[in-house]
DNA sequence: ACAGATTAGACAAGTAACTTGTCAAAATGC
DNA sequence: GCATTTTGACAAGTTACTTGTCTAATCTGT
């Protein structure tokens, strides 16, 4: 369910968020197929992004993004599958698995960056230099604010 | 799937306000169940706003929302169940029903708007006025570019 | 050293919010 | 007045999660 067609001066700030969060989400989804990446979803990218960093196992990357464990298990099996990210046991614990980006899970996470630089460089054009700086400051403003 | 806990500066701008609508959509859900609609989901709201307009039919529903005519109809099953809104036949075509909210959904509604302007309040006491008119002013422009 | 608690991940099943496909009944258009 | 369109219902499938239960491996206290 998304959002009715008002008249965008009507709508309260926190609304316009939502909006404009909403109108990216679709966008993005269309550029990743013409990247080639068909089998990659928005929803993907969140777990592929902190293991830039290095492996990580299932369990750090639920507490990190907040979701179930079983959330991340099944995830991961779908990049595992689209050959993203491979699993392979922790040398140090014979439990855990470490979840690994391989060459094209790295090759999807550029195009992804592209992807939002993409967006940016619209956005710069749109409303200038200055005033996507002022976004960005305002943004981390909220974001970062104790609430 | 949320977002990983990065540091705030390094991420792309569009990122940013993919973060902020989540931190929203989290928040928003906990005020509902505060205000007693503990079976009023965020994904309703959008339908139940343009039906303040008067009564509609879920086809005209769910081409204004941009979802199928399912879609409609299963969240407005729910929400006749909840009594928020009723389904009474049209008197001027036999084939449609009329979705028209209930004194129960007119409240909710106003329940929204007040949590909606909660955040709003919010965001001011954190910016202060002016720097929250600049982000208006800067969603209301990317919201209504021509791209 | 070893019983007991904890932790990692797998398997099963359930839910929410959608989707497409099919269908009957009512309305509309020549 | 018959063909087409429109409206909503029913059925089933998908995606992105959830909780619950289970096993195996590791850590802890004595």
């Amino acid at each position: 369910m998304v959002d009715p067609s008002w008249p965008v001066d009507a709508r309260t700030t926190p609304a316009l968020v939502q909006m404009l969060a909403r109108s990216q989400a679709t966008g993005l989804a269309t550029r990743f197929a013409a990247a080639g990446h068909t089998d990659l979803r928005p929803g993907h990218a969140p777990l592929l992004v902190p293991l830039l960093a290095g492996g990580r196992h299932a369990s750090d990357l639920a507490e990190e993004l907040g979701v179930s464990r079983q959330a991340v298990a099944q995830t991961v099996a779908a990049l595992e599958k689209g050959d993203y990210v491979e699993r392979v046991t922790d040398p140090g614990d014979g439990r855990a698995k470490l979840i690994r980006l391989t060459p094209r899970g790295r090759s999807a996470l550029r195009t992804m960056r592209a992807t939002a630089l993409a967006v940016e460089e619209q956005w710069r054009a749109s409303l200038g230099e200055a005033r996507l700086r002022e976004l960005r400051t305002l943004l981390v403003m909220l974001l970062t604010e104790p609430g």
